[in-house]
DNA sequence: GTCTATACTGAGATAGAC
DNA sequence: GTCTATCTCAGTATAGAC
């Protein structure tokens, strides 16, 4: 089901090298990764909360100073989920983009669907990601400055798939931000969706899709031109267009 | 600057009925009061994470079981100051509505400023809103079953703000959650701007509904029938149209 | 039902020894 | 890097005053 490269439990003992190093202790990133997939066995079967770092700490075999050595909170084991959500993601897309010639249709529902399919069976977890969204100052703010990258890199995902689509070039400034935002939404939407294999979700990313297909050839006339005009100075002054949440450019027109 | 019906400190000292009443302590209602204010003015000055229940007990000159008498939580607290936001905000756009007939640009303009002339100020409390927006079952989460009553408090004054306008039936089922959903996003973004007297929130608040008023003829025309319809049928059938994030409906017809 | 006083538990997080 | 001991604080419990 997931294809993250976590090393697991028995990394641990494949961990002597051939040259009979002294070494028998794990090596450090094997201890992280030990930690990670440990945390993230609980999280799934147990949600976020009702695990403890002591718990986690002890199903992994270590001190719980040693996991917090690796992870100063648990949030940041959240986080780091997301991280590898995130690169499992624009390594999938890539893959499927890069073997044949999809239309736009089809390029979005990949990159779409792909997020939900890596994502699927682990909504308990993603709820921890959203805890610090509104304090901006905060580490783990999905929207904070530190997690600037990671945002980018999810961004990136849907830059690849308009890429191809010849667009006015305001259009395809804005349209990756407003589909990562649109994915964002589609993620809180997931989180609350209780029917079947989340059934409900992919019919509205479907019909979402079909919609924004539907609207782009309108949007790129002229007769949307002048509202196109306003909308992007808008997101430009504002900061929306780089970045959702961006602090202050200090000039507007630098963006 | 606000006009909540808080009872504060000098409330206890004038809770002696004029019936020589053996009551001299403070009214129930008043206690609440006091710790809700207490506890707000210390948030305001130095963000909830900051401040411990025991240091608002102590400030309220109050044992810790009594806060917890009241408010379950530290969150609780955010949550009843968010209710007062409401409320305040309800009572204000019903009295400017009642006195003039307001255009449409006029009426949203009114319903959008006067939320955020409410929450100037109070942009460190407000973070602690979102913090359980990711957990449906959370009794505080923002999108969540026990906010319902809440969040329908919020939309209804945005019922109000279209209600004499003209309208297709379809977009007017649609605008209120449709402006409410905006809303979230601009508090979001306010709770980001660090820009003096968060102007910046102002000009996209501003921004967004001219482009709208602009945009609304256009989704009325014929022209656009079969969009609205599309998008009717896809919030109904993901339960979108009544509530953001509502639990499945046993059937779609209902909604 | 409203409130005080105090003690206790659990868990996130940290310090410092090794 | 890893462990043990410790700190802090939210939240609970309890017993009793009025």
């Amino acid at each position: 089901m997931f294809i993250f490269p976590l090393t697991n439990n028995l990394a641990r003992s494949h961990n002597l090298n051939m040259f009979n190093s002294k070494k028998i202790r794990p090596t450090s990133e094997a201890t992280r990764s030990l930690v990670l997939s440990t945390a993230l066995g609980m999280f799934r079967e147990r949600g976020v909360d009702a695990v403890t770092m002591r718990e986690i700490a002890k199903s992994a075999h270590i001190a719980l100073g040693a996991a917090y050595y690796y992870f100063p909170s648990k949030e940041a084991l959240v986080q780091a989920y997301y991280d590898q959500v995130q690169a499992d993601h624009f390594a999938r897309v890539s893959v499927q983009f890069a073997e044949g010639k999809q239309n736009l249709p089809e390029r979005l529902r990949i990159a779409f669907h792909s997020k939900f399919d890596i994502l699927k069976g682990d909504r308990k977890l993603l709820g921890a990601l959203f805890r610090y969204a509104g304090e901006p100052k905060h580490q783990l703010s999905v929207l904070g400055a530190a997690t600037k990258a990671n945002r980018q890199q999810s961004i990136a995902v849907f830059k690849l798939a308009i890429n191809e689509e010849r667009l006015p070039e305001d259009i395809r400034a804005v349209l990756p931000t407003a589909l990562w935002a649109l994915s964002m939404g589609f993620l809180l939407y997931f989180i609350y969706d209780d029917s079947p294999q989340q059934e409900r979700t992919y019919k509205l990313i479907d019909g979402a899709l079909e919609l924004l297909v539907r609207l782009l050839p309108l949007a790129k006339s002229p007769l949307f031109k002048p509202f196109r005009g306003s909308l992007f100075v808008l997101l430009r002054d504002t900061g929306l267009l780089a970045e959702p949440m961006s602090p202050v450019p200090h000039s507007p027109q630098e963006v």
